[in-house]
DNA sequence: GACAAAGGATTACATATGTAATACTTTATA
DNA sequence: TATAAAGTATTACATATGTAATCCTTTGTC
């Protein structure tokens, strides 16, 4: 079981475009970025360096442009910075934390129908 | 307003110990925090003085020693993790990141029913 | 074939973070 | 009063991160 790379603040949103996009060349991921930050292409380029190097993403060869793609799981590596989180922040107790969440969020009567399903269903268990 | 000192992943674990014990003394902190990570006392003074930088604590003097204690709340902290986390992981968008939560979490009966409760009441807003 | 453009590879550099060790300064003690 | 102990302050050093710039190579164009 291959372990998950640390992937930082800047470069999850690299790795967003990736998992929403596909397989993409550097310049289609910069493009995806202008407007959603004020990063030069040059910093783009290296942050996809070092998600390479962390095996995050690979690529394929086409001509003579790389094509890059996501090597891990977006529902890995969510998983784990959730779990990370609620460590961090609540030392791993996840009631206080989900009731703060719930709390907070803005949901529509749809999604609240369905999150009370989930408790149902966890009820049952 | 101020604003809040981004606090490191190690630097949370002291900021939780003076959330939960009060004003305590460098020594006070070691000890609450050898036993649950590895670290040398030197490494546990090393975040107190960064995260005085920070301002995210401060310290009365009692004699020759000092005493630290929190000068940010732990609710506004724990706030802004989250919205980063959601922000970071999730783009903002409130509701898949509840229902992996939910599915995720280990609940009891009573947690269950509680937060079914915050749901309905969430539900008439 | 010389030169410019596009793309990838290498290098840069300040600050943050993890993880300490060493140095300095007050006491308390022999 | 010289010394050890307890505390605080300063220094250390490798790796990670944010944010790029410059260099090298391939390829299309005149």
């Amino acid at each position: 079981m291959k372990k998950l790379p640390k992937i930082s603040e800047s470069e999850w949103l690299v790795m967003r475009v990736l998992w929403s996009n596909g397989a993409l060349t550097a310049n289609e991921i910069v493009k995806e970025l202008t407007g959603q930050t004020k990063w030069k292409p040059k910093t783009i380029k290296t942050l996809i360096t070092r998600l390479m190097k962390k095996e995050a993403i690979e690529f394929k060869k086409e001509g003579r442009k790389y094509r890059y793609y996501a090597a891990v799981s977006e529902a890995k590596c969510v998983g784990a910075q959730r779990r990370s989180f609620v460590r961090r922040v609540y030392g791993g107790t996840m009631k206080p934390m989900l009731t703060a969440f719930l709390e907070d969020a803005e949901l529509s009567a749809e999604d609240i129908a369905e999150l009370k399903r989930i408790l149902e269903q966890k009820g049952k268990e």
